[in-house]
RNA sequence: GGCGGCAUAGCCAAGUGGAAAGGCAGGGGACUGCAAAUCCUCAAUUCCCCGGUUCGAAUCCGGGUGCCGCCUCCA
């Protein structure tokens, strides 16, 4: 089965297939260390994770990059501001970033390059640019000159006449263009600065992304990715760069994300409308978030309200309900104790269809909504399962979907091991509870096990009376 | 103003020519001492509206309406 991918550059899905053998270069351009991060920056984590996963279960070995802005005026005003240096702001960030990524189970890529850490080969690059006639220097600051790249707009579809129909561009009497864009910066007093051959400055925003993609991955890559909001001007810019540059094609497949909104309106710093991951992170585990962020397509908009939240936890509960209840019954936690017996067939005839579901919406396009659909459909297969009586053949199947599901929740970061477990004591003493708790109900003392069965609840913890005997489960802590 | 996208049940969300997935919430039923979990069942008789193409359209074409994004830093 082939995987297609829409394609920003050609607005189309394509048949994907890597430039180079088995092995994909993806980058995607990450966040300026500037602030806290958001729910838009978790979706745009989370969702080239999952890519890059589904890229790797479909046999390719990837090399992703995604990189760290740590020089721009955001971050030169807020270092400013703090009175501390960028590095030690970018220090600050980097960490929290890599700390709430590993909370969303965001795997970390092959290199952070980060902007401040390649000025040499951003000069060079510009240096190249200026050879080849596409960059002009103006007094210290250096434009790339946009109308000498004929193909300017390929990427946002626009025609440098429609960008003008609607600029709101600052017009700056240094640029040639208005749609010129800043290669290098000139430093300005006390701003943090590089020496280059055209005075002391800093590297303009895109170059960075140019520059650091080919030196990890190469002059062309497979995938470059991002938020839909990067489009432009960013990957127009980097694009006309690159390719000026090189002369051939940057990358060949576009991939962006859709944004995430909050009433309606684009998640974002500047107009104070957003929620932080952190914040996010204190009433929901990172599951639940990346649940969330999965359940509608990537390239949708995806607007977040404290409903969609919780609702992404009861979905997942209803997986883990599941997967808990084969563990007890593979395990001989239940009633039913006996071992698994190792030559029996499992009937899995609907599973193997239900995962080819998944892996289909998969190949289309990473359809997450399509696929998640596929694993509730085996999740009430296999409770169908449980609710018959269990035989060894039936036991054999639960293991195998038990398995499966995990396997292809292992692609979207989701439904993997869990959460928090008891230890041991706690849970001889839970059981012993429990079974006090028996001994009650026997002699019908409802009122008190009733009690105790609220209680537990109020700390987390579901009792479950069924009919051989008592289960209980910790419910996800949101 | 220019470019692009979206509009499917109370909510979230797949489906892009041939009987409208899935999740959450809700109603009814089974199970239960009662719950929980689970199963069964109900829930879109206009898939934004109006035309058109077709034996057949949520799906294609034309025209509306509404919302969103980009055109400025932005995942």
């Amino acid at each position: 089965m082939a995987l297609k991918i829409y394609n920003t550059l050609h607005s189309k899905k394509e048949v994907f297939f890597p430039l180079r053998g088995n092995e994909v270069r993806m980058y995607v351009c990450g966040v300026t260390l500037y602030d806290e991060l958001h729910l838009g920056h978790a979706r745009a984590a989370v969702v080239f994770d999952v890519i890059r996963n589904y890229l790797e279960y479909k046999g390719y070995r990837v090399n992703y990059v995604t990189n760290f802005t740590d020089v721009d005026d955001k971050m030169i005003q807020r270092a400013k501001q703090l009175g501390i240096t960028i590095f030690d702001l970018a220090e600050k960030f980097m960490n929290e970033y890599f700390n709430q990524m590993q909370r969303l189970g965001v795997r970390k890529a092959n290199y952070y390059p980060r902007a401040t850490q390649h000025i040499k080969e951003i000069i060079d690059l510009i240096k190249l640019l200026e050879k080849r006639g596409f960059a002009y220097c103006v007094n210290g600051d250096v434009f790339f000159r946009v109308k000498k790249f004929s193909n300017y707009g390929k990427l946002s579809h626009q025609s440098l006449e429609e960008l003008f129909a609607g600029a709101r561009i600052e017009v700056s009497e240094k640029k040639e263009q208005p749609f010129d864009f800043a290669l290098w910066k000139k430093a300005k007093e006390g701003e943090p600065s590089w020496e280059s051959p055209w005075g002391k400055g800093r590297p303009g925003w895109h170059i960075e992304c140019s520059s650091m993609a080919m030196k990890y991955l190469g002059e062309s890559i497979d995938i470059h990715g991002g938020g839909r909001d990067l489009v432009f001007p960013h990957h127009e810019n980097e694009i006309a760069q690159s390719e000026a540059a090189t002369g051939k094609i940057f990358a060949n497949f576009w991939v962006h994300n859709g944004l995430v909104t909050m009433d309606g309106e684009k998640m974002a710093k500047s107009t104070g409308n957003f929620l932080t991951l952190a914040k996010a992170l204190e009433k929901y585990s990172g599951e639940v978030i990346r649940y969330f962020l999965l359940s509608s397509h990537y390239r949708s908009p995806l607007n977040y309200s404290e409903n969609s939240l919780k609702e992404a936890s009861s979905s997942l509960d209803r997986v883990y309900t599941l997967l808990d209840r084969i563990n007890k019954e593979i395990s001989g936690a239940t009633s039913f104790k006996k071992k698994i017996p190792p030559k029996i067939p499992p009937m899995i005839s609907k599973f193997e269809e239900l995962s080819n579901k998944f892996i289909q919406a998969m190949d289309d396009d990473f359809n997450t909504p399509a696929a998640l659909s596929a694993i509730f459909e085996m999740v009430k297969e296999a409770n169908l399962i449980l609710e018959k009586s269990i035989s060894e053949s039936s036991r054999v199947t639960l293991l195998e979907v038990s398995n499966k599901i995990k396997k292809l929740g292992s692609i979207l970061g989701v439904f993997q091991g869990k959460k928090e477990k008891l230890n041991q004591k706690t849970e001889e003493l839970l059981k012993i509870l429990i079974e006090v708790r028996d001994k009650l109900r026997k002699k019908r003392e409802w009122d008190l096990s009733d009690e105790i069965r609220k209680k537990l609840k109020n700390i987390g913890i579901q009792l479950e009376d069924r009919k051989e005997e008592t289960e209980w489960r910790i419910q996800s802590s949101n």
